[in-house]
DNA sequence: AGCCAGGGTCTAA
DNA sequence: TTAGACCATGGC
């Protein structure tokens, strides 16, 4: 009987402790709607190059045609700026009473944002604010749909994932950069890894 | 050269 | 409520 704990114990022995995404809830926050159906590779690039200016306040303040320019390798940059413009000024608000609300009125404030979903709304939610939410992204439906998991859609894989782990943002954040860990550790064009059953990319080396 | 990348919105049926 | 079009760039 395979459970959601007995895969996180298991991702754990293989890849040790994964690191945060960012100390800082800011960068989390602006690389959320960067990464929006992009490599990461060019986030790390763009994040980078905007180095010291990434701070709620610099960007606020900035030119939204700039803005677009610096996050233009990462598609989509028109409404990526329009989104981060946003949310930003949503975290300047939020940011010193958000100790009064529940993870479900952020959560929901988060989702009012035009540009922010589901997943978006998450990956803030655990590494930025370090409130519980479970993240169900690309990487994490292909990995449960690997590994045998039945479930017919992410509600199911929601209660699948949550019901034997504990309810807390570290473990939540831990379990999927473990799963990102995994993906890239076996599923770069690598020979070895023909019939790894986790992603796309070996489905079809082993097809 | 085409497909994919850690999505989200909008519209039509 | 769901499928499909669309947004855009970079890497392979």
């Amino acid at each position: 009987m395979m459970t959601a704990a007995g895969i996180y114990d298991q991702l754990l022995r293989s890849y040790g402790t994964p690191r945060w995404w960012s100390d800082d809830p800011y960068t989390v926050i602006f690389e959320a709607v960067l990464v929006q159906n992009t490599a990461w590779s060019n986030v790390e690039a763009t994040s980078k190059a905007i180095g010291s200016r990434m701070k709620a306040e610099v960007i606020l303040s900035m030119e939204t045609g700039e803005l677009e320019n610096l996050i233009r390798p990462c598609g989509f940059f028109k409404a990526k700026a329009r989104t981060i413009k946003s949310v930003t000024a949503w975290y300047l608000k939020i940011i010193n009473e958000s100790g009064n609300l529940s993870t479900e009125d952020i959560r929901n404030e988060i989702l009012g944002i035009k540009g922010i979903g589901e997943e978006t709304a998450d990956v803030i939610l655990v590494y930025a604010l370090r409130r519980p939410s479970f993240i169900l992204d690309a990487y994490t439906r292909r990995f449960l749909e690997r590994m045998g998991i039945e479930a017919g859609n992410d509600g199911e894989r929601r209660a699948f994932l949550t019901e034997t782990l504990p309810h807390e943002a570290e473990t939540y954040g831990h379990f999927h950069w473990l799963i990102l860990e995994h993906g890239k550790a076996h599923c770069r064009k690598r020979p070895e890894c023909k019939g790894c059953p986790f992603t796309t990319v070996c489905k079809k080396a082993s097809a």
